[in-house]
DNA sequence: TTGACATATTCCTATATAGGAATATAAATA
DNA sequence: TATTTATATTCCTATATAGGAATATGTCAA
């Protein structure tokens, strides 16, 4: 079996790193292709297919203006992938807690044998 | 050209949904890898390389323990997901004030024109 | 030493891209 | 209508997996 799809969810979306900055750059505010392409300095056709992915799983969203297309970011989306991360918050928060913790569980699980080796 | 190495980076990694589901089991703490084989009912070898994969990234660490291996998240890298997607948090916060300024921009961006079509 | 247990690694293959190049589509404008 | 401008799509290919199967490695216990 291959890889999941890119398209399968936001996650593999924006493992693509090129389709994080596409967000990053439309973190500034909805804005059409052609400023993506002048910002990311990207062949105008990569920009788009970037595009297509992102606006696939829902993390960006289109409105057509003349012959532009003005793409957004959509929170929502985003929102999914960082509330995922956020359940292992524990894990970075209390920092100084959890070192102590481990050192203390360290001293507990390597009792000091002068037997072996 | 491919995709990215799924040990690119944190984000590559976690794109694949069994490997998110690796670390959600390991929220519940430190464990060897045979437990992890009990509660995703996978094969070993499967449950063996997705840990390889965030090992690499270090999305996890581990410790021997006779002949078991522990392996833990590591907060240090889920944070850094966490953080990338905490960027946007302005999309999906305050959604009522979005809502009311999305339909008045609507408004002024499509007047309405007695005479097109 | 010989099993038994726990985990990792190797080999194999089907598959989904990402990028480049060329082209198609659509809308404004002269 | 012909042309220009803005964006999307198609075609092509090299490549990195993910899973399955088999096997290797490492460690404890009798």
């Amino acid at each position: 079996m291959a890889r999941a799809a890119t398209t399968l969810d936001s996650f593999n979306a924006v493992a693509e790193p090129k389709r994080r900055y596409v967000l990053e750059a439309l973190a500034d505010g909805e804005m059409p292709v052609g400023d993506l392409v002048g910002r990311l300095g990207w062949p105008q056709p990569m920009v788009s297919k970037h595009l297509g992915v992102l606006k696939e799983v829902g993390l960006v969203s289109v409105r057509r203006d003349g012959r532009q297309r003005l793409y957004r970011v959509n929170g929502e989306k985003l929102k999914t992938i960082y509330d995922w991360a956020k359940m292992f918050e524990r894990f970075w928060a209390h920092q100084l807690l959890r070192i102590k913790e481990q050192a203390e569980r360290k001293n507990k699980e390597k009792p000091i044998n002068h037997f072996e080796r």
